[in-house]
DNA sequence: AATTGTATTGACGTAAACGTCAAGCTTGTA
DNA sequence: TACAAGCTTGACGTTTACGTCAATACAATT
């Protein structure tokens, strides 16, 4: 019971539109099946989807999210190819972690002008 | 020693061009004083640079920073824009704490890609 | 079989975020 | 004083990430 979707129906569960998931392939992101001409997406083709809607998230390009995504596909063959890998995804880890320090700075200060406003209210006799 | 910066200077110290100064400034991002017709940006006005820059390492578009940058300059006398700035504070502050979500989950991934690849290659005798 | 509903592939449009001239103005220096 | 260096404001170009038709084909329903 593999749950098959067409592309309005996968969009409509990933809050996206069709055109979305139709330009992500033409930009080599995604592949699904074909029945005839019609495009057939998978569960998996649901789970990479997610992977690339978190990567926008994140801030990142489509470009980028398919590198990300191509650090999926390892072939443990060859070594080379897998030193490589290695070193891209701790270059990514780098990146996320740096990223991580401008979001805790950025709730850091937040957080400073919350507790001003708070105190500024109460000052006033206002309930937060 | 207040001191000052031409659009120039300030580009490279923040390793962005001039022409980015310029249009943050139509952007309304930003608007530093003149000496003539000649902008003159002070250090205020570079570390206001910074968290536009940080903000956009987070993803977020100019007009998002710029809602961001606005929860700064706080009218401690209207009670009401104040509960809407608390208010926005803390809607500001779920985003980042969901993005943050976001991070570790991308984060872990790259663990376990890293995991992998550095047993596959252990396994073979390569040194990592 | 005729109609209605989806899907598909172009093709063109668009908003955001700058890049890249072009033309003119000011200012320090030889 | 001539001129090179740096600044200014347009104005148009470009890339990314889709939106929006349009024309056509296939699929399902009456």
């Amino acid at each position: 019971m593999d749950e098959l979707f067409t592309v309005n129906e996968l969009a409509q569960e990933l809050g996206i539109t069709a055109r979305t998931l139709r330009f992500y392939e033409t930009k080599g992101l995604l592949s699904p099946q074909r029945a005839g001409t019609t495009r057939v997406y998978t569960k998996r083709d649901r789970a990479r989807m997610r992977l690339i809607l978190r990567g926008k998230r994140l801030g990142f390009s489509l470009a980028e999210i398919k590198e990300y995504l191509d650090l999926y596909k390892v072939d443990n063959e060859n070594v080379e190819q897998q030193r490589l890998l290695l070193a891209r995804v701790r270059e990514r880890m780098a990146e996320l972690e740096a990223q991580r320090e401008d979001l805790e700075a950025a709730v850091a200060e937040l957080k400073d002008i919350e507790e001003q406003v708070a105190e500024t209210l109460k000052t006033k006799g206002v309930t937060t």
